[in-house]
DNA sequence: TGTACATCAGTGAACGCGCGTTCACTGATGTAC
DNA sequence: TGTACATCAGTGAACGCGCGTTCACTGATGTAC
């Protein structure tokens, strides 16, 4: 008569559901505070299945980091070539920010993951690949490798400066209570980089 | 015929030496994974000295954050009203944040210290007050503060954007090995911020 | 279709470790007389 | 100038806790015959 759900001894997916637990975390305590223990009780699994099935935090956290960046370029890659297409991404970039902070955190602390994983490696460098060319979609066709990775680092440079300074409760009385007011008009402001970037490319003297 | 050095029971400035330990700390292993034992043994002190000092951590991380408005306001405040102010003191913000890492993850993460604190208070405001009258400076002596904020929360963005890539690995293999040719490149892209600012003020239809 | 067995996902008790906190203490300094 | 005593900065042993890791195990699934 007690009222124990059965649960199957095999969990069927327990690869997601440690993600999943984990990416939450992580937004809850932040990256540094994870624990495999933290991660089981919320997945309701054992405390040693996560390091089963992932080895150790470096494993959960390259597949985050996989995950993420993937998710990211989905969202993305459709509007960075539209016409506007480098302030609607930038826009676009901070709006995933804001509503996966536990993949953002750890896609872009990669000391957290490992770097010699081909299927992050190759993830991680699709993401920057869509920002280049999207910087140089903006500039001009014909824009040089170098032009187009200097718009694009300054762009990526604001919308990541914007998210994370919004994510750690930075502007808090600074700003209203939706960011997207106020990013509404940063991003106009990009506007200014993007001019600046082509007329720089036009005449290439100084 | 010890070779210990006499070191006298008090310590003299322990509250500096704690200080200097713990951001050395945080510059080595980030600020979540912060121990007080940790900043104890790097101090030279016993482990429990620190919280006979300062209570907890968050008395130590707000001790932390208020040196490190006063410095930055102290490096960045001369040079911001010059001309060109606003981009030489995004310039100097980021190099502040790469030669002082362990401050400047400590200021910018509110919820380590304690927001009551009334000193912390005015040097924190005092620091965003340079900002935005610097913004107002390179906009016009008598733009709104609305129009002020705007373009102050857009070069915090970017400064502390690139920032914080940089001093989390994000731009390892896209940047040579010195950030500061990019940066200047970079910091030149935002001198279309500001000028876009400025008009905007201008005309101030839309 | 049925039996035997290998595989392997997931468990849970046990371990040693570093942590923050407590607390009785030690020893230097400063003040009262 | 000298003595007595209060103060308090800093010590170090002890505690309970959550952590990552290990390891013998359990129980479901899949394959061989």
């Amino acid at each position: 008569m007690t009222a124990t759900v059965e649960r199957p001894y095999h969990h069927g997916d327990l690869r997601k559901a440690v993600i999943d637990a984990a990416v939450a975390e992580v937004a809850a305590v932040g990256a540094s505070a994870l624990s495999m223990r933290a991660i089981a009780r919320r997945a309701g699994v054992s405390h040693a299945a996560p390091a089963h099935h992932f080895g150790d935090k470096a494993g959960i956290f390259t597949a985050i980091a996989i995950e993420g960046f993937d998710l990211m370029t989905k969202t993305i890659a459709p509007v960075a070539f539209e016409e506007q297409g480098f302030i609607t991404g930038g826009t676009a970039y901070i709006q995933f920010a804001l509503e996966h902070p536990g993949y953002f955190e750890v896609m872009f602390r990669p000391t957290l993951y490992d770097l010699d994983d081909p299927t992050l490696v190759a993830t991680r460098d699709g993401a920057f690949d869509v920002l280049r060319e999207s910087a140089r979609h903006a500039i001009a066709p014909d824009a040089s490798d170098d032009q187009a990775e200097a718009l694009a680092v300054a762009g990526w440079s604001l919308s990541h400066g914007f998210a994370t300074l919004w994510l750690q409760a930075n502007l808090v009385d600074k700003l209203g209570p939706d960011p997207f007011d106020q990013v509404a008009r940063g991003v106009m402001e990009l506007g200014g980089i993007v001019r600046r970037a082509q007329e720089t490319q036009a005449s290439p003297d100084s």
